[in-house]
DNA sequence: CAGATCATGTAAATTGTTACATGATTCT
DNA sequence: AGAATCATGTAACAATTTACATGATCTG
């Protein structure tokens, strides 16, 4: 289901667009929401087609079909922001990685938290530099909360990481 | 592969463990960074055992298994802790609402995001009780540092929710 | 003894990843 | 002309969810 709510929502964003460019605009625009290769982009994209949410046309240079949201869809997706009950569940393997923590060397661990704290320093930057990027006047628009809300949370785990790190450090210390 | 290994981390942390002990655990004790069902637990046992990852007991009532790691569970573990390069890619219905909230009338928007708060404060809440409830010892044992990331996060989504109705609020007064 | 809980499984459907396959157009 | 990029697809496999199915033991 929800890669049908992405694809309508990044169709209501950044208007028609073909599988190919919303291939890429996953990879841009949402990543930090969600994730999806063409080869399941495609597939749904004709579903959604059938099921009636947006309209193709199949012309262009290269075989490119354009897809555009219907009004179906446009209720769709309004529906399931509204109505549907929000899925809170979160699969992370840094998150597993914490909990396993505990079963390493005190330096083995400091070493991993510390090489996770530099990744996550880096994304935080990728994402400060897009946000520097963007026009005050988008600062409403599309994609707008989703980057506020990505660059939290990268900043979350690299200060994390770097505090954890920290903290086992100073108890190795202590014995 | 990030299922197998969260079997054998509770194995490692819990000790000897059945399938249905291992199915609260994920509920109980790992839920903030992992969740699978008995239907995906059961099978994925059994093709650990035919690994060699770990041992089964088959005795005990009602046809309990009791599953224990084996050196070889235990190696593979710290191999994929220590050499695996950590995947960082991230899907949460959290963030793909953030990215369509700009399609949302404004007090439609406040409304959501203040629900999400709520519903983050009220996690927030258990997670904190968990710690409370830990004695000293435990401070650095299986689920500590994962505990602490979850604690977190609940709070960075509770605040990001929070903060941003008051901030929607805002601009629509504005105009 | 009835209801709750313990305990294990399988099947079907959905979702997601990786790999394979093909061809058109543009740019240098 | 050759390389890069645009553009679409399918197939096989892996992971996950939901539903179906069954029976033993404990508790009041």
């Amino acid at each position: 289901m929800s890669l049908r709510i992405a694809l309508l929502g990044l169709l209501t964003a950044a208007g028609p667009a073909s599988g190919y460019d919303l291939t890429k605009l996953f990879e841009s625009s949402i990543s930090n929401a969600w994730q999806a290769r063409h080869s399941q982009i495609y597939p749904e994209l004709n579903k959604m087609a059938a099921d009636g949410l947006v309209t193709v046309e199949e012309a262009g240079p290269r075989g490119r079909k354009t897809y555009e949201i219907t009004a179906e869809g446009s209720g769709e997706l309004r529906t399931w922001l509204l109505e549907k009950e929000p899925s809170r569940s979160y699969r992370s393997e840094g998150a597993l990685r914490a909990f396993l923590l505990p079963m390493l060397e005190s330096h083995e661990a400091v070493a991993l938290l510390r090489t996770e704290a530099q990744a996550y320093a880096v994304r935080l930057a990728e994402l400060e530099a897009i946000c520097a990027a963007q026009p005050s006047s988008k600062k409403s628009g599309f994609g707008h909360y989703a980057l506020d809300l990505g660059i939290r949370q990268a900043r979350l785990m690299r200060d994390w990481a770097e505090e954890t790190a920290a903290e086992i450090e100073n108890l190795a210390k202590e014995t």
